[in-house]
Order: structure tokens, then sequence, then C-alpha cells
DNA sequence: CTGAAAGCGCTTACAG
DNA sequence: CTGAAAGCGCTTACAG
């Protein structure tokens, strides 16, 4: 038999209204012998107020709604861990969903979580939201939102962005400055993110260094350790090059098994570099060479801007753009000194 | 102005009555007029019932919550993918908690998971919680909540286990098979799963092959990477192995580096084995020889038990055990081999 | 086939 | 300083 706050009233002696004042603090006007009688009832019986009737009259259900594409990928679950720590601080707690990329299950979930009285969602997508369905968001969402989506989809405020471009542009001049002028990317077609600003930075960059670029120089795969590893086979078998910029960490990590398998070193064979700055890339063996930017700092922006939204702190949600850090480790040797 | 079901009522002009059992398929008593009628209305208006109200009448949160000590942990992320989709299928959500390895924070969101009306918990917890605790929440758990603790806290049923004993017999047999004497363990102190168990196959099996173990084979550090690495940098400089035994993957991507560093190779330098078998493990160079345990069906399974718990199917929780697999890839040799 | 009314467990004016 | 009563938005006997 669950024990509510008539029970309480009964048990203590008093009305119900004065043990709902004084569970929540309102008026601080009862006599202390009032308050710990109340209390010590609350405690022996372990009474805890209904969460949906308490709910129902001032709605607060502090509940985050987030979306993510894959729970396990390295860099995701370090968004997560963003978001979770700024939220939980906050009171909030997130109902995690998982769409394992793909469209049905994100509008799936969306729906869900209006439901399920969420006062806010995270959506980290891959994909461009149909621009009705994002209309409907707009129109239908009493709540705000915000997307991690790279700016792929339009919107006024609450862009959360890495200046890609930058971060790609800086990486391959680094591989160029180092002497290399045959230089393979591992990409992604699909619009996964912004892959594609990573690959024009990349192709922009040669362009700029006179050097003419080589169609079977880029292979599209999966944004994982499996896609990099076959893309790297791919790659290699086809063509060969000095340096190889792997469009995100875990291809990377891919891409060292492939040219492992190829009888190849890393850098004295082939230099590699990564993107993203996982913390795994520094214990690579050799360690990674990487376009750093900050997971964590995204999940953590996403959060903040929703909780200021949500309180109502301001209604045009500010952009955020985070730089990016080249970081320069072990897997990148000069031209010069390749031995093959 | 939220659209509640009184407009949704007078806009089609019935009675909330109707609009209700409409809306949830009760009593297929309605003239197809009506029904449509009702339908048409909730569709422009785009009503939703409110969710608390609702659930204040049959409280059916459809929420699992989810504790575990780290979102970004491999093992962890792996375990949750396999709690949401069993549980996604089911048409439950879960709110995701991470403990940080705190018990304060557990202990914190165990509470907040109460007052927030989760049908079931799922507890991934490396500590053993306090005898006072746990029996506080078999008194006051008015739902049922699942351990994944690798049975450090004693209890009549839902044990789910992972045969961690065998596992790492297995694997030291393997070592010793291979010829190697001198093997190292990078292990963890604290009460951290059953890391001990581990630690303890590892020291019988050298026993009953009449290997004399010495103390500073062992070394203890955080099950992480960076604990791996750690440990391995501080048993290579107090001692030489031919083999490692390492407490886990993570562990064991740390040891390759700091083999590396060491200017040793593997396998032919020292052979190492890892424990846990992540995905990421047959991409690493060498491929690491891990005893596999499944993570995903650890989770899927405690979110089996919860389920059928919370649905009412049986009261005494049924114990799952699972074995644990050798898979031996590039990363151990004969000690024959070695070349130092 | 349909509706008026009671009630779920709270909070909050309001009255005293 | 405290309580009786209205009301939040639903569902569900019950009556017709």
């Amino acid at each position: 038999m669950k024990v509510t706050i008539k029970d309480i009233a009964r048990l203590s002696g008093v009305s119900i209204t004065t043990v709902s004042q004084v569970l929540n603090g309102k008026g601080k006007r009862f006599s202390e012998e009032t308050r710990q009688k109340v209390l010590k009832v609350v405690a022996e019986t372990d009474y805890r107020p209904d969460y949906f009737a308490k709910n129902m009259i001032n709605p607060q259900s502090k509940t985050i709604g987030v979306i993510v594409p894959d729970i396990t990928d390295l860099f995701f679950s370090k968004v997560i861990e963003g978001i979770e720590m700024y939220l939980n601080e906050k009171g909030y707690v997130i109902l995690l969903c998982d769409s394992h990329h793909s469209d049905e299950k994100e509008e799936h979930y969306m729906s869900e979580l209006m439901d399920r009285a969420v006062e806010g969602i995270i959506l980290a997508t891959p994909n461009s939201i149909a621009l009705d369905n994002l209309l409907e968001l707009k129109q239908h969402f009493s709540f705000p939102y915000v997307l991690l989506d790279r700016g792929i989809n339009k919107r006024e405020g609450g862009n959360i962005l890495v200046d890609e471009y930058a971060g790609a542009y800086e990486a391959v001049s680094y591989l160029i400055e180092s002497g290399h002028r045959r230089i393979g990317m591992l990409a992604n077609d699909s619009r996964f993110y912004k892959m594609n600003e990573r690959a024009d930075a990349y192709r922009q960059c040669l362009s700029d260094h006179q050097i003419v670029w080589e169609e079977e120089w880029v292979v599209n795969n999966a944004v994982t350790i499996e896609g990099g590893y076959l893309a790297t086979k791919e790659l290699l078998a086809k063509t060969n090059v000095s340096a190889l910029f792997c469009g995100n960490d875990q291809m990377a990590i891919g891409a060292y098994r492939g040219i492992y398998e190829a009888g190849l070193k890393i850098p004295e064979d082939i230099s590699v570099i990564g993107y993203d700055g996982l913390d795994i890339t520094q214990y690579l063996t050799p360690s990674l060479t990487t376009v750093y930017q900050p997971a964590a700092g995204i999940g953590q922006a996403a959060a903040e801007i929703l909780v200021d939204a949500i309180t109502g702190s301001y209604h045009d949600y500010p952009n955020k753009m985070f730089p990016t850090e080249l970081i320069k480790r072990e897997s990148v040797a000069l031209a010069s000194q390749i031995t093959t």
C-alpha cells in the first residue's frame, strides 16, 4: 500500500496542507514542533510524494531527452558525459536514446520524448532532418531543443559548431609542410556530420599548394574503426601515398591496422593524422597526431544553452563555435625520412 | 496554451469520456463517425495526453533507471547498448546516470530515480553496497532492481555473472602452455568488480603449474588505459616478464603503449592477454589475445530479468552465468621465440 | 452507444 | 499559525 500525503497528515495529526507546506519549505510559519512531528512521520514511513501528482500541478520533470546515433561511439560517449555532468549539477536527469543512425528511430524517439514531458531535448544527429519535420518541431515543441548536427540543419540560433574546416586545413598543411605530396584521405560520403567540410578543406589545401589531387587518394567508408580499416585496405591496394588524413580518430585506429597488415610502418612508411583528439589516441603506438575538438565541451555547451532556454534566460539561442587544435605526436614524419 | 482533453471534447462535440476511450482503444462501442471526428481533432491540434495526469491514474512510467560508474568506459557503453536495445523494443526508455565511481553519487541517483517513479533500476556498480543500504533498498523499493556487480553483494537471485575465474585461468594456462614462466599481471586492488577473482585465478594457475610466483609480477592500478600504461611502466622498471596478463582490455591498450615506450615488441619480446573482448582489440597492432565476455549480452540479460520482474512474471529472480571465451590472436608468442 | 461524476495525490489560494 | 476546499488533466465505474 502506497503511503500518501493523507497518511502522513493523519499520522502526524495535522492537515495535508501543513504536510505539503512543510515538505516544500513553503511558509516558515509553522511551529518547530509541528515541523518535527511531520518530518518524523515522513522519515518513518519513507514517504515520497507521488511524482506524477506533484508534476501535474507544477510541471517540472527536470528531465532532458538526449538522442545520439550511437552510444558506444567514442566521440558521442564523451559528448554524453559532458552533457550529463553539467545537467546533473543543475538537478536534471537525462533520458537517453540511441537512434542507431536511423532516421525512423530518431523520429520515434522525438515523439516518445515529447510524450514523456521532458523539459528539453538534445538531438545529436548526422541526418539532415526533413524540412517539414523541422518546422513541425518548431510548431509543436512546447519546450526547447538543441541540435548537435554540425549546422547541417539551418536555423537562427543554437548552432554549436566546431571549426571543422580550419582544423582539417591545418592538418593537411602540416603534412605538406612535412614534405608530403601524395596525401590520402579516409572520408565519408554520407551527410554524416560535416565530414564533407573536412574533405573540402583537404582538397582546397592541396590545391592551394599546387598539388594535383588524384581521385583515388580519397576513399569513403563508415566513420568507425572497421570503416577506417576497410578504407585503408582499399586505398593501399590501388595507390600509394606517403601520408593519410583520416576523417576521424576511429577511422585512424582502423587505418593503423590496415597499414600494419600491408606490412608498412607508421610513420616511417606512411604518416597518419586523425580527427577528434580522443583520449585513447595518445596511447596508440605510435601516438596519433590528431585534430582535437572538445567532445565533452560540446556536450556541455549544448546542455548550457538548453538549460538557459528552459529557465527562460533568453529566447534567441546563442551560437557557439569551438576552435580545433592540432596535436602533434608521433604518427607524422618528414617525407624525406620515408624509407620506401 | 496547452490543449487538454476538454478542448478535444468541446471541439469534436463529444464528452471527455468518449475522447479518452477512443484514444485508448477502450470499448469499441463508438460509431466509426465519432471515432473519426475525435481523431481528426486530435490530429489537428496535435493533442498529447498529459503525461503526469495519465500516469497518476495508472502509473506506468515505462522508464528504467540505469546507473553506471562511467559512461565513456568501453565496457559499460556496450552494456548500456545491450540494455537499451532490449528495453526500447519493449517500449521502455532509460534514465541514464553516471556515478563516476562515487558511492555518494550512486546513492544520490538511487534516491533520485525512486522519486522519479522509474519502474525499475539497473545498477552497475563496482562497490559493495553497505549492508544496511541493501536492506533498506529491499524494504523501500516498491519496484524491482538488478545489480550488475559481479556478485559482490550477496543476494538470493538476480545474479548476472561471468565465469571470471575460469576465463582468467584459461588465459594464464594458455601463456604457460606457450612456454612462459615469468608472467606478470596488471590488476586492481580496489574491490572493483571481481578483478580480484581474476587475480586469484592467475595465482592459482601459476601455482598449479609449479611456478613460484613473485610478488613484483603483479602491479595494481586503475582499470583504465592510463592505469594499464602506468602499471606497465612500473612493472617493467622493476622486473622482467615474458608475458603479461591484463585485468581488462583497457589496461592492455595502455600496456601496449608502456611496452612500446620500453622499446620492447609484442609478442616478440613480451606476450600480452587482455580481458573483455572489446571490438577494438581485434584492430590493435598486433591484435590482442583476450578473454571475451558478452558485454551487450550482460546488459540485455539485466534488462530481461528486470522487465520480467516488472511485468510480474516471477518473484524469484533467476541467476545467469555467462561463460567466457579465450580469443587467440597475435599478441601471444611461444616463449621459445622470445628474442631477448 | 454515450455522458455525468467521482477520484487519483498532490498544491495553492483563501478564509479563519 | 493552520485547515477546508477547489482544482490540475486525466480514467473509469456507473447509469442511462
